[in-house]
RNA sequence: GCGCGCAUAGCUCAGUUGGUUAGAGCGUCACAUUGACAUUGUGAAGGUCCCUGGUUCGAGUCCAGGUGCGCGCACCA
């Protein structure tokens, strides 16, 4: 075989050797012999943490070399709002104009043209990455195929009472011009004054004026011995927009450690007051419109919006002397829209909810509800989370949720199968827009302008790619996924979802193990981010230190659950190995001429029996860690076998011995498939240029399983000893390399010693062995238990 | 307010049922260059495993309490 260069270079081979995987066909499990489980994983939707999948592909090689079916499902996701954000900023920037400006058509064309480059530069990446993903089964949200899932689901909880339409309070994010789930909140503490108004005789306080223009009931906390009098009472106050009306109720929802323990409430804009208003009846009156600014019913406030409102409305209590203090050290939590940072607005609004805890049949005479079904999931153990805790965490969310609001007001996005009757203001869904209205006849039938949340198509993932609704062999075979590997920070808005979503449609789980990575971090332990610029350019970290040098900095000392830093020093680190497995397996093939060797050739020396022994357990361990979902151990015991037991030992005494030839092709064989889930490329590479075309590709071979090893023999470890502490007698008495060391056995309970000096001497020790009646004045040296030298070097001989 | 995580060498981090002398990488110091590899080799220094108490023959690991940092959820008049 020609000679490798001295230098490992990523980029010579990495494009080519993606082209022969996937030239191949393996990369789809059809083609593959297979035999057991299938092994499936759907790549979760890319986002700014897209270049994690070197665990997914870790897993999906590992299964595939151990001769499963094993199919990694790529595609993405349409992202809506923060597509649709990015597009509308860039054409704001490009020429000044908005959404409404180009219409809704036109506007959906340009996100088209946008996401068609976004999905080719994210498709380039997870390829650069070496991912062995099945590109002929890749989706997207918005394809037909998946659309109709979304349709298909729609209907089927609509008639089933799970999917409604109702006035209730929303958030609502008036920049982006849409609702917001609850989790699609992001809460941040600010100092904000906090003021105390006088209303009638009794004092309340709030941190949000502008809101109570038209506030005309006031709660207090039934035990509150300060406004005792006052419950039931009503009473005429001078108020901001001149006399109001005033009730005092009572009720256990008024803390009264804050401020007066009295407040007013504003049932439009708060979900608190919401409820409260439903509980007693009270009217619900908006003061804030869609457009973030004050309505008709704020009067001569109208119009303002929210800042200049609070302004204009403080100015109007002090004229009518009603402010009687302001705390200006008060920490309020500030709501804001988790794609845009502007503050959110709580307001009535008529949308489309996913009922979770409504009661619905499951089969002839099971009840449940959604909440009940995804919670079940995981608490039963059907779906495991690792890390474990997270487990809990899913389940105490879970608990706590309200109705998804699934309707958004944007319109890159899937449309809301629902027509309104214009006549008569019915609603009709289903699959398709209706001939006629259904109730009176009338034929101008309107679609939902609305779309639904991204979230909602992305939680029929795991199935909608397989082919559902249509029975199809895919999803026969590999529905439930076997693992779901994605960041924890989509756990609420992805996973949960998944399992919600996936229990009601199947009556199934959408995949058995879900594995949380931690999120990557800059050097500093920052969060990535495009203001700091910090993030990671992975094509740019592909193209300095190759992809496997990456992955393994993704892979070895990482967690799951725990988030990591990665900067370049450590891929450097990596990038390093991984030309040292490069030189490995160079030395070898210009030692002996290397063939395939599957079983493992007997072992002739003390050395032999030491890298043989060695070699299977670590393969063993190899495999039970990857199996356990430890992937950094199993990385690092292999990286520390390959660097510190095989190279740094087993080579040199290759040198020294000789005639290693089925030895060497047995551990470089097996040590490629070992490494192959962590470095495909350099593997891969190796084992080509090695074994030569004719032994067909690394990716498809078997791994190595329960490897018959030597018994263990502590022979080499010995020899190993002695050669450490002599070499540790040269540095600790300064002695440069022209001085010869003396040493002779004094113990040696093994009795290996004398008959190994030539190998002891070999590995650059620069010793000479003697007699013992020649060193009666040297060093004594304590190797081990059992083994004594006694030393002396040419100075002390003089 | 409720819950969770983290704290181990100068730095970044491993350490799954409790078990010899607590590990790695980077960095540092000394030495080595006709070597498969300087993207290298040899050797060394470096630790109160955050603190206090407990369980145990034995605790980095388990329990209780505390300190510091981070996160999630809730509240948000």
């Amino acid at each position: 075989m020609p000679e490798l260069p001295k230098a490992y270079l990523p980029q010579n081979y990495e494009t080519q050797i993606y082209r022969q995987w996937e030239q191949s066909g393996f990369f789809n499990p059809d083609n593959l012999l297979k035999k057991g489980e299938p092994f499936s994983i759907s790549l979760p939707p890319p986002n700014a943490t897209g270049i994690l999948h070197a665990i997914q592909d870790l897993m999906i090689r590992y299964w595939r070399l151990r001769g499963r079916a094993a199919l990694w499902l790529p595609g993405e996701d349409h992202a809506a709002i923060a597509t649709q954000n990015v597009v509308e900023k860039k054409l704001h920037k490009k020429d000044g104009k908005n959404r409404y400006d180009y219409g809704r058509d036109e506007f959906i064309k340009r996100v088209n043209e946008f996401i068609a480059s976004s999905r080719s530069t994210i498709r380039d990446q997870i390829k650069a990455m070496g991912a062995s993903c099945d590109w002929s089964r890749e989706r997207y949200t918005l394809d037909e195929g998946l659309s109709r899932a979304v349709r298909e689901v729609f209907v089927r909880m609509y008639h089933d009472g799970l999917i409604y339409r109702g006035k209730r309070i929303v958030n609502w994010c008036y920049r982006c011009g849409t609702t917001l789930a609850d989790d699609e909140v992001e809460y941040k503490e600010q100092k904000t004054p906090f003021y105390y108004l006088k209303y009638g005789p009794i004092t309340i306080s709030t941190a949000r004026p502008e809101t109570k223009v038209l506030d005309k009931v006031i709660i207090v906390h039934p035990d509150d011995k300060r406004y005792q009098g006052y419950i039931g009472k009503s009473f005429d106050v001078p108020w901001i927009d001149g006399m109001v009306k005033a009730t005092v109720v009572a009720d256990k929802v008024a803390e009264m450690e804050t401020g007066t323990g009295a407040m007013t409430i504003t049932p439009a804009h708060s979900f608190v007051d919401f409820e409260l208003a439903q509980k007693y009846g009270f009217e619900i009156v908006d003061i804030i419109g869609p457009d973030g600014k004050l309505t008709a019913n704020a009067g001569k406030f109208a119009g303002l919006n929210v800042k200049e409102a609070r302004i204009a409305i403080l100015d109007e209590l002090k004229k009518k002397d009603l402010v009687e203090k302001i705390d200006e050290e008060y920490i309020h939590n500030l709501s804001i829209c988790y794609r845009c940072g502007t503050p959110v607005e709580p307001l009535p609004s008529e949308q489309w909810f996913v009922a979770v805890d409504k009661p619905f049949k499951r089969g002839l005479f099971h009840r449940t509800t959604l909440k009940k079904l995804a919670i079940a999931a995981v608490s039963t153990g059907k779906i495991k989370i690792v890390p474990e805790r997270f487990a809990k965490i899913y389940d105490h969310w879970m608990k706590n949720l309200h109705d998804w609001c699934i309707s958004r007001q944007i319109w890159f996005g899937h449309r809301v199968p629902a027509w309104k009757c214009i006549s008569c203001g019915e609603w009709f869904v289903g699959q398709a827009k209706p001939s006629t209205c259904l109730k009176c006849k009338a034929s101008n039938l309107e679609q939902d302008p609305d779309t639904l949340d991204t979230w909602f198509s992305s939680s029929l993932w795991t199935f909608s790619t397989l082919g559902w609704p249509d029975k199809t062999k895919d999803l026969a075979t590999y529905h439930p996924t076997s693992v779901m590997e994605t960041g924890y920070d989509i756990l609420f808005f992805w996973i949960a979802r998944m399992v919600l979503m996936t229990q009601y449609s199947l009556g199934d789980i959408p995949f058995r193990t879900v594995y949380l990575h931690g999120l990557v971090r800059d050097k500093q332990g920052r969060k990535m981010s495009k203001s700091l610029g910090n993030g990671i350019d992975p094509i740019a970290m592909i193209d300095k230190y190759g992809a496997d040098a990456l992955r393994l900095s993704m892979i070895i000392g990482t967690t799951p659950g725990n988030d990591f830093r990665l900067y370049d020093e450590k891929i450097a680190g990596y990038r390093n190995f991984v030309n040292k497995l490069w030189n490995i397996v160079r030395f070898a093939n210009l030692t002996a001429e290397l063939k395939i060797v599957e079983i493992p050739p007997e072992a002739k020396t003390l050395a032999d029996k030491w890298i043989l022994s060695r070699f299977a357990r670590v393969a063993d361990l190899v495999t039970k860690k990857i199996e356990s979902y430890s992937f950094s151990e199993a990385g690092e015991a292999l990286y520390d076998f390959t660097w510190h037991e095989l190279a740094d030992w087993y080579l040199e005494v290759a040198k020294i011995e000789g005639n290693k030839q089925k030895i060497l092709s047995y551990l470089i064989t097996q040590l490629l498939k070992l490494w192959h889930p962590f470095t495909p490329y350099v593997t891969e590479t190796l084992w080509r240029e090695t074994f030569g075309e004719a032994a067909g590709l690394l990716m498809v071979q078997s791994w190595p399983e329960k490897l018959p090893a030597p018994a263990d023999d502590p022979g080499f470890e010995i020899i190993r000893d002695v050669v450490t502490a002599l070499r540790g007698f040269r540095v600790e008495h300064k002695l440069g390399p022209d001085k010869v060391i003396n040493f002779a056995v004094t113990k040696d309970k093994y009795r290996i010693i004398e008959s190994y000096t030539h190998l002891v001497q070999g590995l650059r020790t620069t010793t000479i062995a003697k007699p013992i009646n020649q060193l009666s004045n040297g060093e004594r040296l304590v190797v081990r238990e059992g083994v004594e030298l006694i030393v002396s070097f040419d100075k002390l001989d003089k």
